[in-house]
RNA sequence: GCGCCUGUAGCUCAGUGGAUAGAGCACCGGACUUCUAAUCCGACGGUCGCAGGUUCGAAUCCUGCCAGGCGCGCCA
């Protein structure tokens, strides 16, 4: 077990049972980080009224049963009955030294859940902005770490491939021609595609009638209208994959799950609902009501699930989603990544999936993604109004990582140059999304997520070329930096200290589905080698073992880094 | 009107009910014959929106208020 906190509160409970009786042995000693140690325990002071004790005086009791002595050097009572907790050296050196050959980095292997992640989400013939941008990097690293902590993950990416749109679009794209430059525009600027289709269907009363007929032959199955249906999938998943590739997301067609799937789940969902009595016609449309949801003037607020033309809206494709994970699926946790906005929607699809019985023990779980702001604190758009396309964003990002690599690294070829940019370029604009509290709203900034400095993608990037550069000049492989790790130094050990945190962040970001503290963690980790990197030449050790320990503590901190960012997606270039 | 979210340093953001609330940027002062100075060190900077309450202890929990954002019947 490398997880100091683990173990500090394990010898705690023990001294709890023996200092106040059994009944206290599964107290929760209150284990954190301290600025005065490198840990204290506060359940003295949580228990100091219950055992009608001053708090110092409980914690002389804990301090007198605990037995630490193989892991700390000093234990201290401090204040009004903190007990600060100090690690020995040793102690922190052997932890680091099992990490060594621990391919997880003392990460555990969690009991193997069902969790489909329902991420991504864009829509045929249609950009991709900000927002998808979003969704699809949060969504996809939540996958990459819950898989690494031993879950089946399901990627769904639940695509708009179904509604009243499609029988312009398909009308649109007949009188183009398939092979058009125009239908070609889907693979590129979808955008441009489906603005043209609406021109027409707004000018054009004959064109809109056709395309109101096209609706119903879509819908009714007609053998022309689906294949001209599937072609506009088929061009758009080109542009999707374009988008993922490019992102390095690890979404394929394997994983789309959209809205046309659940079709035939539809009608059977509003039928079984209506039978439980949960759905009733108002205004002509089927609606569940819920108590405790009300809208103005104090209306209950419907959950329409048929229309009042027959047709199903959005809330009904979401309630089969739910009743496909947990049937089919068989989901533990199914998980939403999806916009902040839609939080009312989603807590009315649960909670009817709950009334029904369709939810068993599973647990839908909204992870809510806030809306990315310009500099002027709106949603970020063009100066002209317009979204922003994706493909160009990402572009931009490249682009200026480009320059500044072109600036400092003058004496590469153009190709390394252009691999270092890209990495750099996406890398930075994904870690940008994924280092803020995923349910906020934060301002996008070029400037701010390609610096060098602060919790960005490119200063985590920097501090593993620079631990790479130490192995190449040195002519060593890290997989054979096996120290012995000796800790001396107050950076080596703050370093090394660090590296015990792996493990816990990632089984912390599992839990709370928030990559953020993952990003707090790997920046305090490349903050902690860059102050050792400073302090303790490596390959210039004055001693060889002080040379083969700090080695491996490099060697430690890079397999960390390497493996932090790829949980999050962000690739890690050789050199910058 | 009802509901959800947000309010922390000049700016962008962290912050597990625990001691003196942190980081990056900006500003100021230092550090390159050195494993990548695109990196580091230090200083400056706060009535944690306001007011109550719970608690031994509140940025954190509860209530009210203020300000901003979003949502609230046939788009998704």
């Amino acid at each position: 077990m490398a997880d100091p906190q683990e173990v500090l509160a394990r010898r705690v409970q023990s001294a709890l049972g023996a200092a106040f009786g059994s009944e206290y042995a599964d107290a929760d000693p209150v284990i954190r980080p301290s600025q005065f140690a490198d840990f204290q325990a506060n359940v003295a002071l949580a228990l100091a009224k219950q055992l009608r004790r001053s708090p110092r005086d409980a914690a002389a009791a804990i301090v007198e049963h605990l037995d630490v002595s193989d892991v700390c050097r000093e234990v201290e009572i401090s204040g009004p009955g903190f007990i600060n907790l100090t690690l020995r050296d040793e102690w922190i050196a052997d932890r680091v030294q099992d990490l060594l050959s621990d391919e997880r980095l003392g990460t555990p292997v969690q009991e193997r859940q069902n969790i489909p992640i329902d991420y991504s989400a864009p829509n045929v013939a249609k950009e991709m902005h900000v927002g998808h941008l979003r969704t699809t990097v949060v969504g996809d690293a939540l996958a990459r770490t819950l898989e690494f902590l031993g879950h089946h993950v399901i990627r769904q990416n639940h695509i708009g491939d179904w509604g009243t749109p499609f029988g312009m679009l398909i009308e649109h794209l007949l009188e183009v021609g398939e092979d058009s430059a125009d239908a070609a525009l889907l693979k590129s600027d979808p955008n441009a595609f489906y603005q043209a289709a609406r021109a027409k269907f707004d000018g054009d009363e004959d064109f809109a009638t056709r395309a109101r007929r096209r609706v119903v032959a879509l819908q009714s199955g007609d053998a022309e209208t689906l294949r001209l249906w599937h072609d506009l999938i088929e061009l758009s998943k080109i542009y999707f994959n374009r988008i993922y590739d490019r992102l390095d997301v690890t979404l394929t067609d394997d994983d789309l799950a959209g809205e046309s799937t659940y079709n035939d789940m539809l009608g059977p969902i509003c039928d079984e609902l209506s039978e439980k009595g949960l759905a009733v016609v108002s205004d002509g449309a089927l609606c569940v009501f819920l108590d405790g949801f009300t809208g103005r003037e104090g209306k209950p607020v419907p959950l329409i699930i048929r229309k009042s033309d027959g047709g199903y809206g959005y809330a009904t494709t979401d309630l089969a989603t739910i009743k496909y994970r947990v049937e089919q699926l068989k989901a533990d946790r199914i998980v939403y990544v999806i916009g902040a906005p839609q939080s009312l929607h989603l807590r009315m699809v649960y909670e009817t999936a709950r009334q029904a019985g369709w939810l068993g023990d599973a647990e839908p779980i909204h992870v809510q993604i806030g809306n990315v702001l310009g500099s002027d604190g709106k949603i970020l758009r063009t100066r002209s109004g317009a979204p922003i396309r994706l493909m160009a964003l990402l572009d931009e990002a490249v682009e200026r990582a480009s320059a500044v690599v072109a600036e400092t690294r003058p004496e590469l070829d153009e190709q390394t140059r252009a691999a270092i940019a890209r990495d750099v370029g996406i890398g930075a604009v994904k870690y940008a999304d994924l280092s803020i509290a995923h349910d906020t709203e934060y301002v996008f900034d070029f400037d701010r997520m390609l610096a060098l400095n602060g919790n960005t993608g490119p200063y985590l990037q920097y501090a593993v070329a620079r631990i790479r550069s130490i192995f190449r000049r040195g002519g060593l492989d890290p997989a054979q930096a096996t120290g012995p790790v000796l800790v001396t130094e107050p950076a080596e050990r703050a370093l090394a200290l660090r590296l015990l945190g792996f493990g816990p962040t990632v089984v912390q970001v599992g839990d709370t589905l928030e990559p953020h503290r993952l990003c707090a963690y790997l920046f305090d980790l490349a903050q902690a080698f860059t102050a050792f990197y400073e302090a303790c030449p490596v390959l210039k050790a004055e001693r060889d073992d002080v040379r083969a320990s700090r080695l491996a503590l490099t060697a430690a901190t890079l397999s960390t880094l390497v493996k932090g960012l790829d949980l999050l997606g962000v690739r890690a270039p050789e050199q910058m």
